[in-house]
RNA sequence: UGACGGGUAACUCAGUUGGUCAGAGUGCCGGCCUGUUAAGCCGGACGCCGCGGGUUCAAAUCCCGCCCCGUCAGCCA
């Protein structure tokens, strides 16, 4: 079928093209009727004239909101249209003239728009997160390919904690044991790295935390490399490439979706040329705790805890870029940390925090490599080891220091968006109290 | 799970010393306008005021219970 994309009307000058898509909005005078029809990769205003075909043109007016519709019509340039182009109409068919499409152009609460979110996706706005979020994507998957990581995806249901029981989804099928949805891939990670050297998974993880903030999803999207023969250092490195890589991709790729969004584009521009900077725990908390004297901070934080969402975002107001803190007290991280060979007590972990108070974007570091040391662990923290003699394997034949980390899809292009709550950069978000559509 | 805010038309909201109090705008329908950009102007239809109980001559408004939503916090990533 002969089909010209609205992002491609600027080579078509000139010319009668066809387009194929969906009313967005019209506005109608007296012998003028202005139909904004989207396809998916623009909006563009077709204008038809009374004068010169009557019958199209009542047919144009009595088009509802969202309509489907093929257009025929000439591409001119023209100074009042934001893409510097618009449609003479010489011909409409109409597939379905749709009325009373729920989502109007003026404003609306957030839990019409989310029930209605099968159709809110279509709205611009949305559209343009969502590309963003493709680009996030797609760069993500460029970067490991790129630097001869192997993707290697990792199981959906497992049949017990990475990091504890408590935050799981139970599912109730297999005859053995119970099983749960994953909440990381990480521990599987490690097993493929021990392949291919250098692996990633990418896929949807599962938290059961009933947590209700514009931070946090029960469903979410993670990207997490695992490397084997590298430590802490190497995972800060990385992880700052891959930050940089995405953050240029999405500045590139995605310039109209970013004006959509209206982005302040040189926070991003900032972050591709600096050099993240990296602070142990101890000055994070020296850090807190100056603001707290300053009166910057309501409480005063007290070394060996974790941050809350309010020190994160204090931590990353202090510098321009994102800021890794690592070395944290063991006590706060999962059982499978190294740990600091001179401070045990400290674990050797990174966590990457984006700037504007978006938190945690990614979080990581250097796995444990002696069995007896994860034996311990796993009795401290409670955990069965019979579910676990298949990790310990990973230490019982070539055991090799190996670090890796993990990234929240989300969170990122939220960032990258600037955009309040992570709900909005996933299609179908799946959050405490949404389950529908 | 807690604190705070909220639930009135399809949507966004106004309205609480209890009494012409069922309101506005948007959307929808009809009319006018060759250049609109969330178009404008004129007219029209649209309601069990979250649910249940109570007080009262009288409740959207006061009282009790419950449900739902949002923001933040906690938990977490």
């Amino acid at each position: 079928m002969n089909q010209t994309y609205i992002n491609e009307l600027k080579d078509h000058i000139g010319r009668e093209v066809t387009l194929k898509g969906w009313l967005y909005n019209s506005r109608s005078s007296g012998k003028l009727v202005f139909l904004q029809l989207r396809d998916g990769t623009g909006i563009v205003q077709c204008v038809v004239f009374k004068g010169n075909n009557e019958e199209l043109f009542e047919n144009a007016k009595s088009l509802g909101q969202e309509s489907s519709i093929i257009v025929t019509g000439t591409v001119k340039t023209d100074d009042r249209s934001s893409i510097g182009v618009e449609l003479d109409v010489t011909g409409l068919e109409v597939l379905q003239n749709a009325s009373e499409y729920p989502i109007t152009p003026k404003e609306h609460g957030t839990e019409f728009l989310m029930d209605n979110r099968h159709l809110w996706i279509r709205s611009k706005k949305q559209n343009a997160v969502l590309k963003v979020r493709h680009t996030v994507v797609k760069a993500t998957r460029d970067f490991f390919d790129d630097n001869g990581f192997i993707l290697a995806d990792t199981p959906i249901f497992t049949p017990a904690a990475c990091e504890g029981t408590t935050t799981l989804f139970e599912v109730d099928y297999f005859d053995d044991d119970k099983a749960y949805l994953t909440q990381s891939g990480q521990l599987y990670n490690e097993a493929t790295a021990a392949s291919f050297g250098r692996s990633y998974c990418f896929g949807p993880v599962f938290r059961a935390e009933k947590s209700k903030t514009r931070r946090h999803l029960t469903e979410f999207w993670m990207v997490e490399p695992e490397m084997a023969y590298a430590q802490l250092p190497d995972v800060m490195d990385l992880g700052e490439k891959l930050i940089k890589f995405i953050t240029e991709r999405v500045l590139n790729d995605r310039k109209e979706d970013l004006a959509v969004l209206e982005r302040d584009v040189s926070i991003l521009q900032a972050i591709t040329a600096a050099k993240f900077p990296r602070i142990h725990y101890d000055e994070a908390v020296k850090l807190l705790q100056k603001g707290f004297a300053k009166g910057e901070m309501d409480n005063n934080f007290e070394w060996g805890g974790d941050f809350g969402a309010p020190d994160e975002t204090y931590i990353s107001k202090q510098f321009d870029a994102p800021v890794f803190v690592h070395h944290f007290p063991a006590i706060i991280k999962a059982f499978y940390f190294e740990r600091d060979a001179e401070r045990p007590e400290l674990a050797l972990g990174a966590d990457l925090l984006a700037p504007e108070g978006y938190g945690e974007i990614i979080g990581g570091g250097e796995r444990a490599t002696s069995i007896e040391f994860l034996e311990k662990q796993l009795i401290e923290h409670n955990l069965p080891k019979e579910s676990f003699e298949w990790y310990l394997d990973l230490r019982r034949y070539g055991s090799v220091p190996h670090a890796g980390f993990g990234m929240g899809v989300e969170r990122a292009t939220a960032w990258m968006c600037g955009i309040e709550h992570v709900r909005e950069t996933i299609p179908f978000p799946r959050m405490l109290n949404r389950l529908k559509p």
